[in-house]
DNA sequence: TTGTATGCGTTATCAC
DNA sequence: GTGATAACGCATACAA
């Protein structure tokens, strides 16, 4: 491998002469610069940046830990943080933790031993460990699109998740809809838990009784959705319309409405959290609210390199962004609700 | 920061104590050991990984650089590789370059700057350069998912994309298609090649004129599909059926068509490189042929680990994954057969 | 304008 | 069983 003092060797000259160059640091005379320039062509020289970031603590590296990589809304959120990372010269190691904790302590772990210097993260569960283990150790956090309940004076970025509920439940019990299920996450992470509250206020402001059987627990996945969505159908009187509470379980209940032979939105109508981008999804049908998923990624790895740079503001910040209302064609009134009309007026 | 100096001291031993006990190397008192362990917990110690690593030029990283992380086929392969990585303790950086060659080499000067050990390239050009890089230096590299006509001698994994083409394209010429149109992706990509290769094999197979227009040169994604696929509906006369390179451009075929009103398959028949997992598409409609992806990744670390740690062949390897042909119901014979039938037989 | 010495955190080596 | 020392590659502080 050759390093700086093959190459000031083969210039002529001291490795710190070398080292100005490569860094257009202090004064070099153009003579001298030719020579180091040459032998570094020459010789294939690539600056090894171990030492520095030994030398200094400073890897320029942020990693964004995430619960799903397979889910495009994730990785629309990496292309955000990437972006911005690359703004200020840093790089991103996207750690994958498929919601377990473990393995998220795993990252939290090995990324603390590679002297990371900020970390985004997502958390797979409301545990304050992994924060307080970090902020023991000198790396920057920042907590992306959930709540943790013990740790507070953090920063944070995440969406508007009960008003997104909120706004699609409305949605529903504006057409008539009076028998709703939701379809939602694990109960230990905030945004499934904001996501009921969301959808039960809608109800309660719908003068709807609020009924604890008609929300449905379970995980962000399609699989948990296809059960959720299954048991939901099973229900009496059977929901008329079914709130997801994100992308997969939408799939999920889509599968099991078409196994169960119902159509959308003539028998059932469905609404959900987040949106697939056009490459992905040919003929969206569904109607969604969306959340800024690049905008996420993006201030919350500008908010931490902010603070590595030490020009972040004095106090933690927390930024919620807002979600957006996508109209679309897995929506109609209630069948029940235009036959009971159609009664009443006889 | 507390470094193994501090626990060394605290707990009244010297640093290489400390470093047999937190390695589990040599021999250690359980007096002693039990001392340290105290101090490392009192301490809150997390060992400096850029320490050995500098020392001895390991750094326990790969790198997968691939051209689009929002599509799922590559998140896929990021799966395989990470899961590899996993098992013989590495860690894997993710790089996305949106096929671009100039993101690649940033992305390739970073990594052996930070002395990445090994590096997974889905190279975004045909250019030899970035391996020639790579190899002056002394990392690791597999070659992922695509051909480099220039470099010869280099692990390399990918799927059949010829096969791949020809069983697509196959199938439709049994249906009795003769107007055929292929959307490809760039013309510098050795799979786009590969695929028009096997895609024009077929017809030569079936006796049909193969017609250089009905090949259309493009890009991986889904705005160049939909342009592609708009170009060919306009040909006369119009092709009965599409075969698309990839799934990205699939999805722009398909919105092409119904823009222009034209029911699948009914009117055209489609079938397309790469499936979509369930959980992204819940109602799978395209006939498909399915790479590999997940062992895609899997089997190219592997290979590069192996390589890392001195026990692969002596030869490089060359792994070619064969495809899946799924049925689904995007095809049918086409209109115009049917009716040029009827009236022969008239 | 250029050069010398030093230290970052860790572990292999060798000594005791 | 335990410890002292040197070395990895580089850039800062300081000297010339």
């Amino acid at each position: 491998m050759t390093t700086i003092r093959d190459v000031a060797e083969k210039a002529g000259v001291a490795t710190m002469t070398v080292s100005r160059v490569i860094n257009d640091s202090g004064y070099v005379s153009e003579e001298t610069r030719a020579k180091v320039e040459a032998a570094i062509l020459e010789l294939g020289y690539v600056p090894n940046m171990l030492g520095p970031s030994l030398r200094f603590n400073q890897t320029k590296t942020l990693a964004l830990i995430i619960t799903d990589i397979t889910n495009p809304f994730w990785t629309t959120v990496a292309r955000g943080a990437e972006d911005a990372a690359r703004e200020e010269q840093y790089n991103v190691i996207l750690c994958n933790t498929d919601e377990s904790a473990e393995k998220q302590d795993q990252y939290v772990d090995m990324l603390l031993k590679r002297r990371t210097d900020g970390i985004l993260l997502v958390p797979a569960s409301d545990s304050p460990e992994a924060v307080k283990l970090m902020r023991s150790q000198d790396v920057a956090v920042v907590i992306l699109d959930r709540r943790l309940s013990d740790v507070d004076s953090i920063d944070s970025v995440r969406s508007d998740s009960f008003g997104g509920a909120y706004t699609l439940a409305r949605h529903l019990t504006d057409l008539g809809h009076e028998h709703i299920a939701i379809l939602s996450g694990p109960r230990n992470i905030s945004t499934s838990v904001e996501r009921v509250e969301g959808f039960t206020q809608a109800m309660l402001d719908a003068g709807l009784p609020h009924n604890l059987e008609r929300v449905f627990w379970g995980e962000y996945n399609e699989s948990i959705g296809f059960d959720s969505a299954w048991r939901a159908l099973r229900q009496e009187p059977r929901p008329t319309a079914l709130l997801a509470a994100n992308n997969f379980i939408a799939n999920g209940a889509l599968r099991a409405l078409a196994q169960a032979g119902l159509t959308v939105p003539a028998d059932v109508s469905i609404v959900s959290f987040d949106d697939f981008p056009e490459n992905i999804n040919p003929s969206p049908f569904l109607t969604v609210v969306a959340q800024p998923a690049y905008e996420m990624g993006y201030r919350a790895a500008q908010l931490l390199l902010a603070r590595l740079a030490g020009n972040g503001s004095e106090d933690f910040q927390e930024i919620i962004l807002p979600t957006t209302l996508v109209m679309r064609k897995s929506t109609a009134p209630p069948k029940s609700a235009g036959v009971w009309t159609a009664s009443s007026v006889l």
